[in-house]
DNA sequence: TCCACATGGTAAA
DNA sequence: TTACCCTGTGGAC
């Protein structure tokens, strides 16, 4: 799934296109038909991602949350201009695997991203498309996708489908997919570790410090525990802890304060990079060169996640991976020592 | 063309 | 610890 970074991206998508518009939900596929029924035709009132997990309100006060796992995916579909599926076509969409496979694609199992919002308003003359970016690329696909209906039929196995008069957001594959109140969401979140975009930046460093301290599990578990601290997966902790130079299996117990401290400066940072450009990039501090290299191809863009056996960009030495809990995890075993 | 694998969490065993 | 959610990709063939 998209971590953390895309959910908040794809809670914006919903808080700029379907909050204040009554919505019909159906579940095309059959598995969320009651879930469905109760929130049919109530108005979405509120859009809000906690760590990797969206959360969206409805009129009294039910909420729809839903958890991606690493299937899951949300196809936007509207009425947006031709000259924003030109712009998306032909610029930052050049990517390609938008779903599933590909950590590093922009908006990897999500389709809008910010360029929509102002086309979706203005310029031009509107018309039906598909959004999504793995469409759009195909010229075919975009040629057909232009004369197509609005909204268009469900492909494959949606889970739930969320329709106005202007848009339509399909849901497949989640892991987590339910109807709660108000104070089932609050158990949820409060199960929750801070999340840099939700927790005041104080109160979050301070929360993610209680949560490790002390504790004799080995920092790599930590990071991926979304108890201790929300939205870290496994690209962002395999390069949050290459970029603190940190051992994966110190334990939060053999930590200093404030190299805990600093795990969530960094995590705060870099989650912020991430939702405002759509894609994972910790490389920063790379020359022009660097840059432009990361930008053209994938395989640039991590200093140790997916570079088993490749010298690690510092020192040389083979970036190692092990298994942990079940995860690969990736690091190097000089630099990180 | 086919198959293993993938940003993850949950529930069952 | 394992299966599952259920899709898309990349590489093997």
């Amino acid at each position: 799934m998209p971590e953390g970074h895309s959910v908040h991206r794809i809670a914006r998508q919903f808080a700029r296109h379907f909050v204040g518009d009554p919505v019909r939900v159906s579940s095309p596929q059959g598995r969320f038909a009651d879930g469905a029924a109760l929130i049919d035709g109530r108005t979405m009132t509120d859009s809000k991602a906690v760590g990797k997990q969206m959360f969206l309100e409805f009129d009294d006060a039910l909420w729809l949350r839903v958890h991606l796992g690493i299937y899951g995916a949300w196809d936007f579909s509207g009425s947006i201009t031709q000259d924003a599926t030109q712009r998306s076509a032909g610029g930052r969409m050049g990517q390609t695997n938008q779903r599933g496979t590909d950590p590093d694609a922009p908006d990897a199992r999500t389709t809008v991203v910010g360029e929509y919002e102002a086309s979706l308003s203005s310029i031009g003359a509107p018309r039906r498309t598909r959004l999504r970016m793995a469409e759009a690329e195909k010229e075919s696909a975009l040629d057909d996708a232009a004369l197509a209906a609005f909204p268009p039929e469900p492909v494959g196995q949606v889970r739930v489908r969320l329709l106005t008069d202007r848009a339509v957001a399909d849901l497949r594959g989640p892991t987590a997919c339910e109807v709660l109140d108000a104070a089932g969401v609050q158990r949820v979140i409060d199960a929750l570790g801070p999340d840099p975009l939700v927790d005041d930046a104080d109160a979050g460093e301070e929360r993610m410090l209680a949560r490790i301290r002390g504790r004799r599990v080995p920092i790599g578990l930590l990071l991926m525990d979304q108890s201790v601290v929300s939205g870290i997966g496994n690209v962002y902790r395999a390069e949050i802890l290459f970029r603190a130079r940190l051992d994966p299996h110190v334990t939060g117990a053999a930590l200093p304060d404030d190299v805990i401290r600093d795990l969530w400066r960094d995590w705060r940072y870099l989650l912020g990079v991430g939702v405002e450009t759509g894609q994972m990039l910790t490389m920063d501090g790379l020359d022009e060169e660097g840059q432009r290299a990361a930008l053209r191809n994938r395989a640039d863009r991590h200093w140790v996640y997916k570079r088993e056996g490749l010298p690690c960009r510092i020192c040389r030495t083979n970036i190692a991976l092990e298994i942990a809990a079940g995860r690969k995890l990736y690091w190097c075993p000089s630099c990180q020592s």
